[in-house]
DNA sequence: ATAAATTAGTTTGTATACGAAAGATTTTAA
DNA sequence: TTAAAATCTTTCGTATACAAACTAATTTAT
């Protein structure tokens, strides 16, 4: 490795600088953070998960995600609902201004990616996807 | 896009996670973090620089780079020199600690650097670099 | 059945990250 | 030449990110 600006981890970390801040740009008039709005597309998938559950899914630390999920209740986006049978687990709901959303703001993620995506051929898209999970 | 993880924000993010991560454990016992250890990188190449050079090289916000250049000074990996010429500027020198641990520390970047692209062929190596550079 | 281990969630402390604003200095322009 | 613009750095505010410690609740093992 010649330089700094040959390691892979800087490289990732620009690339995802890059990427971060296109979608945060995008956010701030609906108030959302990139993190924030990531939460709530997995809620549109599957509405009522708990911390833990979102914490698996997106790989998140549960202390940063007990920050952000307070953030999204304050902004009224999402709600929390103790669960019956487990005292320990809150499960966390949609609000109907956030499925009302769902639409606008899921639109915003997708021009997001294929921006980011713009100068790749199809081939390329897929391989580098592909790649990065192949990292894990 | 079918899913939150056919993102390539999230895949940007989850792979720079564990590329971090990965750097991270491996500098603690040095006391440094990655960032820290890149800036050193920087200087390695020039000493000298002010916080300005670093963060164009870096693309880095300024904001970051005081608090980071503040806890280098702080664990005497670097010192500060204010410019004879143009007073504004702070220009950040090496210490004899960082430059007799460069060899070590670079290894370390390079091991890791190794590590994370394990999975790929030669040729994936080069194209991935490629792709991420192509997304600035 | 109950002590021990595990799990869920929060809080605290430290470290990026960045926008905005501010103060000091230098450069540019009228 | 001097007023305006630009530059360098720091500070403040907000938002991730994660380790460690903590409370509360549940499950496991004996």
């Amino acid at each position: 490795m010649k330089s700094y600006d040959d390691c892979i981890i800087f490289l990732l970390a620009k690339a995802y600088q890059k990427a971060h801040g296109k979608i945060k740009k995008r956010l701030q008039s609906y108030g959302l953070t990139p993190i924030q709005h990531l939460i709530l597309e997995v809620l549109w998938a599957e509405d009522g998960l708990s911390a833990s559950d979102i914490s698996k899914k997106l790989v998140l630390d549960g202390a940063t995600l007990s920050g952000v999920l307070d953030r999204l209740t304050a902004g009224g986006w999402i709600f929390k609902e103790s669960d019956a049978d487990d005292k320990r687990v809150l499960r966390n709901f949609l609000t109907s201004k956030s499925k009302v959303l769902k639409p606008k703001l899921s639109e915003t993620r997708n021009q997001t990616n294929e921006e980011l995506l713009k100068p790749f051929t199809l081939e390329e898209k897929v391989l580098l996807k592909r790649f990065l999970r192949d990292m894990q």
